[in-house]
DNA sequence: CGCGCATGTTGATTTCGATCAAGAATCGGG
DNA sequence: CCCGATTCTTGATCGAAATCAACATGCGCG
């Protein structure tokens, strides 16, 4: 007897089996038959550094699911400034649902993997199945949350906080394990100027508090990007909480 | 013959007849049968500046529409500074769905009526009527939207930059005309503290650029909280947009 | 009405992070 | 492997906002 529903069964599609956005991600909400209907319309994209997922201003007429790597959320001022307002990691959904137009900047940071819809047969779906909806507006939640809590690091952090507080936030993100660990060790997704976007600092300011992260022995960097954090209680307790 | 289904009914409760929140609130989501048994359930309050609706990392039983005043959002840090992450005007839904505790806190920022109910009896409505889900994720997405645009601000815009944008919030959320003619006035519903803390800069600096802005004959300040502006755009040129 | 406390303003000084300015390390491509 | 371009680091100086300090104003209340 099959007491155990597997979640692969055969009615799933090919392309679906063994995506990580079944299982934690929007997909994970659908019908095998609405999978099936979406996998004919989807096509799985590989964007280098730097390429832009949805333009600021542009019509916007597709979402993603991100399976690999990471994606910036930027907004500019008219002079140029620029602040990162988000970062989406896999299995994250990207889109703005019930608006062809956004005022956000999505970008690749790193090397990143879509399984890129149409707008249409997602908005479509959201109408039919109240699962994907509940979907979304839990994922909408955990992103209002975090960027609440990056207000926090904005608003009221030192410089040395909040670069601190950006290592946590990579090191959770892209080395789960470290949250049992004491250690965690990854490559950072962001160039200096990213980092600086994302924490509302200069490129010249992020660079020192990591000098300063090394020289105290919090971390350990190798060619720019590889960092190695061998107590991450040091490093939260430099965090600000 | 009554082509125009009147939204004020019969079958409404009688407190839910003039009510905001049934026209731009989440209640506009609900079948009349479920207003009634929702209007059972809930309690009118009035709340004095300074009281708490959610405690932080209390647990949270209960949702709120908010019918009039200013509701502010803040996080702490573990030493005292104080970030305000959101502030929520009439018809807003207070509460946060799908979790029982808020790591946010929630004061009256004015004096503030709200229309309370018991968590499960909406948590209830939410699995049975989409449409209410479906005004909640736009509600959230709304204060996501919000959320980003106000890290810019924090990130990236000079004291003088974030106190004009501050204005620009208030002046077109209290005083909606605002956004047509080319003035407003308003009371600033927020002390300077509380001004300093939405917007990461300190009470004196504050009340340093507010001076700089009345010296300059941009706005017009009467008895420290009523504001007048008399010509919007030079306040928009002001605020870095 | 005026007393006392909250709240807000203004001034002097300090400090943290920005800006300006060289160099050093790293990476990709021939 | 070396060259040039990018990216990153480090140092010197500057400036905006914080801090420290004193005073002013408005407001509730006896």
């Amino acid at each position: 007897m099959n007491l155990r529903q597997d979640i692969h069964n055969s009615d799933t599609p090919v392309v679906c089996q063994a995506c990580e956005a079944r299982h934690r991600g929007v997909c994970g909400a659908l019908e095998p038959h609405q999978l099936l209907t979406l996998s004919k319309h989807s096509s799985k994209l590989t964007l280098e550094p730097g390429m832009e997922l949805v333009g600021d201003s542009e019509k916007v007429d597709s979402y993603s699911n991100i399976l690999a790597g990471v994606v910036k959320l930027t907004k500019m001022l008219s002079d140029g400034r620029q602040q990162i307002v988000g970062l989406q990691f896999a299995p994250d959904f990207l889109g703005r649902p019930f608006r062809s137009e956004s005022s956000i900047n999505a970008e690749a940071a790193t090397e990143v993997l879509t399984c890129t819809f149409p707008k249409g047969v997602i908005d479509r779906m959201i109408r039919e199945s109240p699962g994907l909806e509940h979907k979304l507006l839990q994922q909408t939640l955990k992103e209002l949350d975090e960027a609440r809590d990056w207000m926090v690091t904005l608003g009221r952090k030192t410089a040395s906080e909040k670069v601190a507080s950006f290592l946590l936030l990579i090191a959770r993100n892209i080395d789960p394990a470290a949250a049992d660990h004491k250690q965690a060790t990854f490559d950072l997704p962001l160039t200096r100027a990213d980092i600086a976007d994302f924490l509302g600092l200069t490129i010249e300011t992020v660079s020192r508090q990591l000098t300063k992260l090394r020289i105290d022995g919090v971390i350990q960097i190798e060619n720019n990007r590889h960092v190695v954090v061998r107590d991450i209680t040091r490093l939260e307790r430099r965090s600000g909480i």
